[in-house]
DNA sequence: TTGTAGGCGTTATCAG
DNA sequence: CTGATAACGCCTACAA
């Protein structure tokens, strides 16, 4: 019994009420609870719940009395005790990798803030490689969230055991092939051909192709999406060589393409921008390659310093907001409704010209679009 | 009484066991709970929590039996519940501003890691301005968190909530003069003086300032410390102007301190690299102004960028990764040892020479460093 | 080493 | 509208 615990009831004011208990708190080490409140106040602790639950009945002058009394004790009620019995934490987990990636911190700042507005406080699990989210998977499940928004590349397994435990998720630009997983994402094989498809109209034939990490689903397609439609299109076979998503990558990318092909490329596609960054300043400050005009360079995401006028980079956006926007709608409709059905929103990326590639065939002076 | 919810314990069978329970759960829609394991492996609810606590006495028989039905389960503890009487959470709370400042998600990628591994999870907590940060303390003290590092100005008053409510607090990146608060900071006024003396040492004479938004105590203190040296020096008054931290603002904010001064001054001073890129960017490539021959331009930070071929930019450090590492390392032993001691650790900017700014007298052709 | 029983702080149910 | 009372799932003396 709670009650033995707490001093009487002793009726002397409700002021001298509120101080008598915050001296008592704070002697006894105790956190102020409802029942506490509820004391100060006159009433049942079950009053206090509902004043403090939208929407329940409570008369106006019981829910006046148990706010003055929450005021002065600096009552706030204790979230983890209320998901308890809920089954609802309010609390929404969102997994992602901190590469260098400046993609990511630009999502996640888009993502907590849709959530917020939604009401879903976010628990971050950040990785530095997207093969630790296993370990990562066993603290999300214990906090007790009520969805989880995921941006790596997931197995059969993990997505099942996503089912077993009725979690809602949204896989956030991952494409899970073979999977019907709720999924928001950019097609990413589709921006690779894109890419491919306006160069070569514009004359080039040898690519270079600095691809992004195998781990990463995203890298892979974009480099499958270029090469499949420069095979398609019977041209050279590019010279592709692999980094790691970062500046430095960008750099050591084009010295290898040169090293084995023997001369410039007509075009280079980065598998992302800030590679694509680090192959054009490389290429203008240490090779002085003239870019457009001996070689293009091209990327993939449309990061902020993409658009900064050093750069002004050829790049295919992806919408970011947008897809922010449809990853906290999805989830907070299946956390409301329970929903079990898998959607896929695929978004298409925009092609950005910018001004690092030629993208009309040599000796066209035309202005036309 | 829970025992007369669930069937009673026949004996058919670990096997059998498990699979009746899981049934048993998927047909009523519950959870599985410690009760639901200890059944199965025909012990006490006692024995496996027990057995989900590290140090803890088991005898090696029973653990295996509990683990084997655990798995079987795919139980896991939930921490909501472990939370409410252990009071606590191992959640940890990121307050933080999302600006178009880069040097935000680089320390919130630092911070993320180094808490992670010391076992507390990140509760994040963005918010668009710094103003925003009083609604998001009520969410904060709600989700019992163990503690918060705080990216944003505090007002006295919430500091002494925080007291108040004996919640582990350490203020980063921020200075809060006047008060005894745990904190890790980069002294922003030196860093504004500092640039200033290293500037008017190579003979600098009429600045240019970009200030950040006012809002911001780091902004100030580079401003304030900058026009204090210049100040000192008794150099004419440099033209300030306010942006917003992002790269469009240090564009705006030349082109403003070209139309107030009539010329080009010697030097300009951005509140952080962002802003001092876009400045860069326009003068270069908008206005033709040579830098840093006729006009350099300095910045604050050493984001990434700044450190890129195109920029090479001359700026102030701030090593992030210590100030993270010191962060996570003064929370948690504050959460250890419910500790209230106060302690403020300042840590030095690193010059970074960069080359947008002459940092010798004109004519000083040597090359001492 | 193991089991029993009480409590953590809230919400939900159901009489009054 | 209000107040008892029973969960929610776990941890932790305490006794065996």
């Amino acid at each position: 019994m709670r009650k033995t615990k707490t001093p009487p009831p002793v009726d002397n004011g409700a002021d001298s009420k509120a101080a008598e208990y915050k001296a008592a708190l704070l002697r006894e080490n105790r956190r102020v609870t409802s029942y506490d409140v509820a004391m100060v106040a006159g009433v049942s602790q079950s009053a206090v719940s509902r004043c403090f639950k939208p929407g329940a009945s409570v008369s106006k002058s019981t829910y006046a009395r148990v706010m003055k009394a929450a005021a002065g004790l600096d009552y706030i009620p204790n979230a983890a005790a209320r998901s308890l019995i809920t089954r609802r934490s309010n609390i929404v987990a969102v997994v992602i990798s901190h590469t260098a990636n400046l993609y990511y911190p630009e999502a996640l700042a888009e993502l907590s803030a849709q959530l917020t507005r939604r009401g879903k406080r976010v628990l971050l699990f950040t990785m530095q490689h997207e093969a630790d989210v296993e370990q990562i998977l066993g603290d999300v499940w214990q906090y007790q969230v009520d969805g989880a928004i995921v941006a790596a590349a997931l197995s059969e397994e993990q997505v099942q055991e996503f089912e077993r435990r009725r979690l809602p998720l949204v896989v956030f630009n991952r494409n899970l092939r073979g999977r019907t997983v709720n999924s928001v994402l950019c097609d990413q094989y589709e921006s690779g051909r894109l890419l491919a498809t306006r160069l070569t109209a514009a004359g080039h034939r040898q690519f270079g192709i600095v691809a992004g990490p195998d781990t990463s689903t995203v890298a892979t397609e974009r480099r499958n999406g270029a090469c499949d439609k420069l095979h398609e299109l019977g041209l050279p076979a590019p010279v592709v060589v692999t980094g790691q998503f970062d500046y430095a990558s960008g750099a050591r990318g084009l010295r290898e393409i040169l090293d084995r092909l023997g001369r410039i490329p007509d075009a280079v596609i980065c598998g992302n921008d800030v590679m694509a960054l680090g192959c054009l300043d490389y290429a203008r400050h240490e090779l002085s390659i003239d870019v457009p005009g001996t070689m293009s360079v091209a990327g993939f995401d449309a990061v902020e310093p993409s658009n900064w006028l050093s750069y002004n980079l050829t790049t295919l956006r992806q919408p970011i907001h947008n897809m922010a926007l449809a990853a906290a709608d999805l989830l907070t409709s299946l956390i409301e409704t329970d929903g079990r059905l898998a959607e896929k929103r695929t978004f298409a990326p925009q092609f950005v010209e910018g001004a690092t590639a030629r993208l009309r065939p040599l000796g066209d002076d035309s202005l036309a679009a």
